[in-house]
DNA sequence: GGATCGTCTCAGCGCGTTCTAAGGTTCGTT
DNA sequence: AACGAACCTTAGAACGCGCTGAGACGATCC
C-alpha cells in the first residue's frame, strides 16, 4: 500500500506496549495501541490494522475473546498472539481460536519483529492471492482485476483503492479511512480526489450494464456489496 | 518435486526423533535420522536434505555449533532449532547462528509441521534447467535464453534480472523487491541501473516485431507476462 | 597500451498518472 | 417544493515516473 502498514498492539501492560510501539514505529509501521480488550476491538475497527499484536493475559476481554469476537464478524486480520506461560495447550488454543501465531513472554523485540515480517508477508499478502467477491476478482500478484471475462489493468492508487474495498467486503468505509489508508491524509484537506477515483474505479469494473458493486454511503462513505 | 523432500531430524532423544520422523513421514516426506551432532553433519552430507530439524541441547557436538559448521562449509540448508529452555537468549543465538526459525520445546506436532511448511515455502531453491515462458526459453545452466529461433547471449546481471522474472511469471516485481534480489542493495543512493538493465533486456529479447514480455507497472516495477 | 566488455551514472524528455477545479446532479430535510 | 449539502462528472494542468542515449569507469584480454 502507498502508506505505512498499520499494526494495532494490544496488551494492559505500559511497558509492553512502548517497547513495541518504538521499534515497529522505528521499522516504519504505523503503530496504534490499546490497553484493553475492549479498546483493541474498537481500534481495530476504526483503524483497520494489517497485524494485531494481541497479548492472551488481560483482565475484562482477554485475548483469545478479542481473537473470537474478529473472526466471527469477519475480520481476517492477521493476529500475533503474546502468551505468557510456555504451555502447549494454551498455544494450541491460541491458534485453534484463530490467532495466526504466537511469541512466548518474554521475548526480545528481534524475535517479535521476525513474526511481524513472516505474518504480514504470509498474511497481508501471500502468494498467489486472488480476492473475489461476487463475479469480481482481484489478482493481487499481477496487480489486475477480472470481470465478465474481461481483464481490467489498474493503477496503482486505483489498485490500493480497490484492494481496500475486496478486503473489506459489505463493510462501510468512511472517508476518513479511505484517506488514510490509500493517500494517508491525517488531515482533511479538501479534496474530491477519492470521488475521482470512485469514478475510475466504477468506469472500469461496471461497464456498460454490468451490476455496480461500489456503493456511495450518503454522509459515510462507500461500501464494496452486490 | 519429482522426489520427495528429504528431512533431517537431529536429536539424542529417541522420543522426539520417532515422533517427528512418524509424522513428517505421514506427510510425505523422507526423513532421516541422527542422534548425535556428529551424526547430523555426517548424514546431511550424505543426504542433501531440504531441511535439518536440529535439537539445540545436545552432547558433543550441540545444535549451535552442528549449525555453524553446516554454515561455513557453505551449506544453505533451511535449519529449524528446537530449544528446550525457554530462554531468550537461547533462540536468539540459534538465529544468529545461522538457523532459519526455532521451536520451543514441548511443542506439539502440528505447530512443528507448520514451521517446516513455512521454512520450505521460503528456502525451497527450485533447480530447473531450462525455465519456460510463452515463447521465451531460458538456459540456466548455460545461462543464455532462446527467442524466435535465436540464442541470446547474458551477461551476469541481465542473467539474474531475467532469472528472477521466469521464476515469478506473471507477478509484479516491485522496485525494491528486484533490487533485493539482483543488486543486493540497502537502496541507499537513488539510482537507475534497474531501468537501464530492463531497457538491456527487451533489447535483447524483443527484438523487432516481436511481443512485449516484461511490461511496466507504473508506481510499482515489472511484470513478465504475455 | 589499446580494445572490448560489462556495469553503472547522468540528464533531458515524453507521457501516464494524479489531482484540482468548476459545474452539474442527486439526495435528504424542512 | 425548495433549498443546501453531499456527491458526480469532466477536462485539463501539474507532477514525476520511467525511458533513452551517451558516456565514464574499471576489469579483462590481446
Amino acid at each position: 500500500m502507498s502508506e505505512a502498514t498499520r499494526i494495532l498492539v494490544v496488551d494492559d501492560d505500559p511497558r509492553i506496549r512502548t517497547v513495541v510501539r518504538r521499534g515497529l514505529a522505528y521499522e516504519g509501521y504505523r503503530v496504534v495501541e490499546a490497553a484493553s480488550g475492549e479498546e483493541g476491538l474498537e481500534k481495530a475497527r476504526e483503524h483497520l490494522p494489517a497485524l494485531v499484536v494481541l497479548d492472551i493475559m488481560m483482565p475484562g476481554i482477554d485475548g483469545l475473546e478479542v481473537t473470537r469476537r474478529l473472526r466471527s464478524a469477519g475480520d481476517e486480520v492477521a493476529i500475533l498472539m503474546l502468551t505468557a506461560r510456555d504451555e502447549v495447550k494454551d498455544r494450541v488454543v491460541g491458534l485453534e481460536t484463530g490467532a495466526d501465531d504466537y511469541l512466548v513472554k518474554p521475548f526480545s523485540f528481534e524475535e517479535l519483529l521476525a513474526r511481524v515480517h513472516a505474518l504480514l508477508r504470509r498474511k497481508a499478502a501471500p502468494a498467489g492471492e486472488v480476492l473475489r467477491f461476487a463475479d469480481l476478482e482481484l489478482d493481487v500478484d499481477a496487480r489486475e482485476a477480472h470481470r465478465g471475462g474481461r481483464t481490467i489493468e489498474l493503477t496503482t492508487t486505483e489498485f490500493n483503492l480497490l484492494l481496500l474495498f475486496m478486503r473489506h467486503p459489505r463493510k462501510v468505509l468512511t472517508r476518513d479511512v479511505i484517506m488514510e489508508h490509500v493517500w494517508a491524509y491525517d488531515f482533511e484537506g479538501e479534496s474530491n480526489v477519492l470521488e475521482v477515483y470512485v469514478r475510475y474505479l466504477r468506469g472500469k469494473i461496471e461497464a456498460d450494464g454490468e451490476s455496480r458493486l461500489i456503493h456511495t454511503v450518503r454522509g459515510a462513505g462507500y461500501v464494496l456489496k452486490e
